[in-house]
DNA sequence: AATGAATGAGAATTCATTCAT
DNA sequence: AATGAATGAATTCTCATTCAT
């Protein structure tokens, strides 16, 4: 069990070594059931290094945490064409954030999962990543108001509303393209490509903001458009 | 600390009295974190009693688990309206869900963060929960579609991917509607009304799934309409 | 579970259906592993009950012991043809007492097995019962020397070893007899009956001490007569 | 209270030391009055190193059983005369065995009074070892009675009792010679010596299995010879 | 005569963490 | 750079026992 023994591993790559199955051990077991015994064995080292190098269970979740969010974020960034419309930036973005968390499934776990039920240091670590994500996107949304001329349409509010519905179907379509469905031979039902993920998302949610910033509303009665909001939704 | 003392209380009532008070420290706590003894106190009895009535820290977290979402698809289920169009089903179910996630955010946080992320006992019982609120979405989804005389126009995997992602939204705008409390005096940026929420979510989702139904799809240069998808996308 | 409900049953009879209950549960489980509510649920009653009426497990456990030691010697005693010569009286206790533990073997078991492994409140209520076996059948070897008239060939100390290693030997041959040897179909390799557990005793038992009595005894060369012990036994 | 301090000692002898300590526990307080609490005190060190070494109650336990057992079995062993006459084997057999449980007598009592009664596990464990050595002791009958020439004479069930109530008597009289020590100031009353008890008890097996195998047996009018046995005891 | 409701005290077991080498 | 030896502090769970009716 456990990684082959190696020693005499420089500092450097004997943490990464650790931060790899702390993420592993953290993703299967959670937080608080994955013991510092297990991730050291998975490791392939003995406890004490584990806490001379990473101090304390806490600290090594922390690193965990930063790792896999700079790890995430930088996939992202790097999809992302920086001059382009918002719509391809936000095609591009998507299309790396579903092939980063479908490589990295044990990392995304850890910071969707874990990271975000347990107490107060953690939460807010993955909390901060996620109000960027989201910040980012209502730029996107901004950007693509302005881009179609029509700036007025959309409310501040109703635009961070927007991104974190964005944001939240992203991340549950990130969990259901990961589940791999085993039903028939292999080949047959398939993962869906981070490609056809992001065209999902992207046909859910774009040709919405289009009707959005052309001023359409939705109401209890079907479409309509021009009118204010408040008189759009009566309940 | 812990509830008034009230001695000799009928079982079915301290049963009750015990599920409130898990249901509190398991939110505040996290599973694992949340000690029998902190519940028990919380409760107001003893830690024996606890154990009595509900057999074990697993069995009160599945009763835990079973009373919320049977409370948050009633709640659903009472304020969908039967008969109505697929768009005002969704909304009256969208109402009722984010109003129920507002009046009970502990619960909806031992639901959604709590028990997913805590092994195979109870992940599978929110699963199958999750499951049947994902289809009854599809269904709406289809139904819409074939009010609008469109049902050839979306294939089953993309419907299947929409109801996913407009879920996903939902869950995302609970916890964000819920968290937006500690600002300000109080008064000032209030927790929007779930039917504004309700609203934000229709504006986002209704309008683009009215232009899928007719055919139209996002592509890199924007939205095309009438030609098949994997000519549209071209990543 | 337990016996069928019948309320308002005097106290006498509730005591003995409560030791009934006990000698069970304590057979079963052993004297720790028996909990209070086992035995008040086999018994058929609530536990505030059995303390009502018989105050402690320990308390509850003594009076086991008592009862059950009782009806023991009772049916040794009974068996016992009094005015009989040594051997018939020994032979006729044997048969009640194999005859006694193979109808009892759950007392038995808590007599032999469970009072005499668990602290000094119970050890020493069996030992003052064994003791006065042993002293029972001491007198029945001494009385059987001054019938065959070689009162001074058996010294005092010796005596009390040949009775303890009898009782040692029926106790041993009890837990035999009563393990029920599942081989074959039924009707094969049966319990062996009492009297033949006592035969075998008996044969054990009563030539060995005639030739005692006539002063021979065992040496690492064979047997040798008449000489005194210490010269027999070299070693 | 325990033994004294020693740090850093290596896990071999940790290990008999934690042993050491669990039979004299489990032999005064009874298994499960034993707390693990107790063991590792007397062992001198903490709880947990008693569960890094033996992983749990009931491993300890079975530890202690497994190596007392052994240790009995290797007294005795060695202390048999491989070649010798069946009566000389029985009879170093038997001074090994009563050596081993006067030198050990906690050992003793475990194996005898604790393992006994407690379960399947431990149990099995015991009635394994204890039916290697009746099995033993029915050999040296047989081997007996074909040196004395008359193998037909004892029937193998009968040789099977015999042999168990030898083994029962031997298990009596080790007790019996244990407890004989708490009477007056020490010197008067001593222990009998291991060979004085496997004196008595070669004194009164042999003389009467001699017997035995010249065909007489006890009858209630007193012992008879050469007929059957079936005629012997009418009852 | 009998019980549903309730608890104080202690049990086994596990963990994050450190010391000495 | 690395580890075998060791522990303080919790945590889950059980049990004998009592109270109020």
């Amino acid at each position: 069990m456990g990684a082959v023994k190696s020693k005499r591993v420089p500092r450097a790559i004997r943490e990464q070594q650790m931060l790899d199955a702390a993420v592993l051990t953290f993703a299967r077991r959670g937080y608080a059931a994955a013991s510092m015994d297990e991730i050291a064995e998975v490791a392939g080292v003995s406890k004490p290094l584990v806490y001379l190098y990473l101090n304390s269970k806490e600290d090594l979740f922390s690193a965990v945490i930063r790792r896999e969010s700079e790890a995430l974020v930088a996939a992202v960034t790097a999809a992302v064409e920086p001059g382009a419309t918002a719509d391809r930036q936000l095609w591009s973005g998507l299309r790396g954030f579903f092939a980063h968390t479908a490589e990295y499934p044990d990392g995304w776990a850890v910071l969707h999962q874990q990271a975000r039920t347990h107490g107060e240091p953690f939460a807010r670590e993955v909390a901060v990543v996620r109000a960027e994500v989201v910040a980012f996107v209502t730029e996107l949304i901004g950007a693509a108001a302005k881009e179609a001329g029509c700036a007025g349409e959309l409310a501040e509010r109703e635009v961070a509303g927007l991104a974190h519905a964005l944001v939240g179907a992203a991340e549950s379509l990130a969990g259901w393209a990961n589940v791999r469905t085993d039903e028939g031979p292999s080949g047959e039902r398939e993962h869906p490509s981070a490609k056809d993920t992001a065209a999902t998302m992207m046909n859910f949610v774009w040709a919405g903001l289009g009707r959005l910033m052309e001023g359409e509303r939705w109401a209890p009665g079907g479409l309509i458009g021009q009118q204010g909001r408040s008189a759009a939704v009566r309940g």
